[in-house]
DNA sequence: CCAATCCGACAACGGAAGTTGTCACACTTA
DNA sequence: TAAGTGTGACAACTTCCGTTGTCGGATTGG
């Protein structure tokens, strides 16, 4: 059993080798899941892309499900940051913000397939991925659920209403994004993020209670 | 290499032998698969439970996923037979119609939890699994899209539109019914129904052409 | 320079699963 | 009744993977 490293090595302290061990396994990871998928993500196979060999794997992570766990976090993460900040910057409108984060988010993901297919498909191939998925979902359709408030100020729908709706929005945006990237949805990018827009606002007035 | 069966045995045909069998294994994969998942559904258990030996397996499906996907079909098929009477039975009106549909879709999930995992959950998370998804959903995408033209007549929103807005509700309603099955949206069925009516209905008329 | 530590390559153990083969027994049919 | 075929239980072979251990060589601190 390797006992914690303590000493510097080559000029880079104990901690600071870890955590590029760490980063190096997560890059793998990005890239077998987003490329060959959840069942070529196997240990051998990461610690060969990441150019380490496995005991450093387990120095890192219990098993693969947590590795699998810390790339989605990653790419969530990424995700977040470009979506909310170009929401932020966008002008102050419904259907202007809509088509910002949407825009921002489709970008992404054409921009590098590999982060498409983990936060689309791969997120539900795995029991621990699908649970951190509907974690992940529930904070984004939360955040809309406050947006589409913050648009209709005292009429807004009711909470429930608008976790429904907003629940609804992410699953019905997953979806085409998953048949656009897979070129069944045969439109332009624009097009696509502008109907995903129109969609957001159709629903956000929604509700079901009386 | 066992040759094919052609004389009778037990008073039952060869061909009708075969036919059980097969009946039998898929059975057996919608319980493996609606419960315990892909992961647990091996050769090994499928022929347990269904009563056979594994020989029989490969008399009736190439591979696993051979098997797995006329599970998917089957249940599909089930949902689709459902979901269309009680389309047909309901009236002649686009909310109406849209709450007959999806509240038989509900109850038949509800009715029998199996059908929910395979359709909704496990279904993403085989790749031979995923294109059938992936089809099926084109062909429900499609009866939205028409149902929607019919209400719609002459100021129907084109092909794209159609197609894009009813792929984005069965991705809505997919997702609704994983949280909701789930236990993360608690609210009663007949809400659930009724706000997916709504947002089925508001959706309708959307459009990105000009 | 030397002992301790870290590194990389790789073998080894154990388990699980797909797939094929063996064998004894039940049933059919000539 | 006897030969041939279907059936069921189960072993065996193979492959793959997670996981742990071994070993020689590189680097460090004293």
């Amino acid at each position: 059993m390797a006992s914690a490293s303590t000493r510097p090595y080559g000029g880079v302290s104990a901690e600071e080798r870890r955590a590029k061990r760490r980063t190096q396994l997560i890059e793998a990871g990005v890239d077998l899941l987003g490329t060959e998928g959840w069942q070529a993500t196997t240990v051998r196979a990461l610690c060969s892309r990441a150019g380490l060999t496995e005991r450093y794997f387990y120095e890192s992570f219990a098993d693969r499900d947590a590795l699998v766990v810390a790339v989605f976090d990653d790419v969530a993460g990424r995700a977040a940051v470009v979506v909310l900040s170009a929401t932020q910057e966008a002008p102050h409108d419904e259907r202007e913000r809509s088509r910002a984060a949407i825009g921002a988010f489709v970008e992404l993901l054409t921009g590098d397939p590999r982060l498409g297919r983990i936060l689309l498909l791969e997120a539900l191939g795995n029991e621990a991925l699908e649970r951190r998925r509907r974690e992940a979902l529930q904070v984004f359709a939360k955040l809309i659920a406050d947006q589409a408030r913050e648009f209709y100020g005292e009429g807004a729908p009711e909470p429930v209403d608008a976790m429904l709706t907003s629940t609804a929005l992410v699953g019905a945006l997953a979806e085409l994004l998953i048949a656009w990237l897979d070129g069944s949805l045969d439109v332009p990018r624009q097009r696509l993020v502008d109907h995903c827009a129109e969609l957001f606002v159709a629903a956000a007035g929604v509700r079901s209670s009386r």
